[in-house]
DNA sequence: GGGAAGATGTTCT
DNA sequence: GAACATCTTCCCT
């Protein structure tokens, strides 16, 4: 790995300033099969306050309790009977708050993702939203709940972060409520995003 | 117990 | 651009 492993003062802090600084920062998965990497282009921010379209907007239950703990977690869930969702927990210890991690420009492990995703996915789609990315990382459920400063899964800090910008704030997506708020921040002009950027 | 919705991806027209 | 596959979770009718 590149650089240092991002440690808890990065992400106790307000959830939208982490969203957008972990833009241009890695994410490495490690297994049996080998290394897969990535830097992220793509997040979207889910806050406590104010934010029907977060999943701790109605109390805790069994499947968003990690999201009540502390930050650095992983978040895992599984929706719509395919796919899984990667979060990360931020804010202060029980605030109820979180960053999905929705696309990543892939580095290391092409191969490994390829065999994952399918041999014949174009390169700008294989961890171009929130479930690709997971499927080309092998992150299911049973990582909800891993603290991401361990290994096999955890994210780095990436020197040369701030090539990675400007960052646009957009629109979260796939949403029934709370479409309004400008919460996605994304790389302007980053081949690896989930959607192309609206035009001007 | 049941039903509807869901932070999506793929395929088809 | 639109349809739909698929299944867990949550809240109620």
């Amino acid at each position: 790995m590149k650089g240092s492993i991002l440690r808890d003062n990065f992400y106790n802090r307000d959830t939208v300033e982490v969203a957008r600084d972990l833009l241009g920062h890695y994410l490495y998965r490690e297994s049996a099969e080998g290394l897969v990497s990535g830097i992220i282009v793509e997040t979207e921010a889910y806050l406590s306050d104010n934010d029907p379209a977060c999943h701790a907007a109605r109390g805790k239950t069994t499947r968003n309790e990690v999201m009540f703990g502390p930050p650095g977690i992983a978040y895992v869930y599984f929706i719509y009977g395919n796919h899984y969702c990667f979060n990360v927990v931020t804010g202060p210890d029980g605030r109820g708050e979180a960053v999905l991690v929705r696309a990543v420009e892939p580095l290391d492990g092409l191969l490994l993702i390829a065999g994952r995703r399918g041999p014949a996915v174009a390169k700008d789609n294989l961890t171009s939203g929130p479930g690709k990315l997971c499927q080309a990382f092998a992150i299911d459920g049973s990582f909800n709940g891993h603290d991401l400063k361990h290994k096999p899964l955890y994210l780095g800090l990436n020197e040369s972060a701030s090539r990675y910008r400007p960052v646009k704030a957009t629109p979260r997506i796939g949403l029934t409520v709370g479409e309004d708020k400008l919460l996605r921040y994304v790389v302007a002009g980053n081949p690896y995003l989930s959607r192309r950027e609206p035009l001007e």
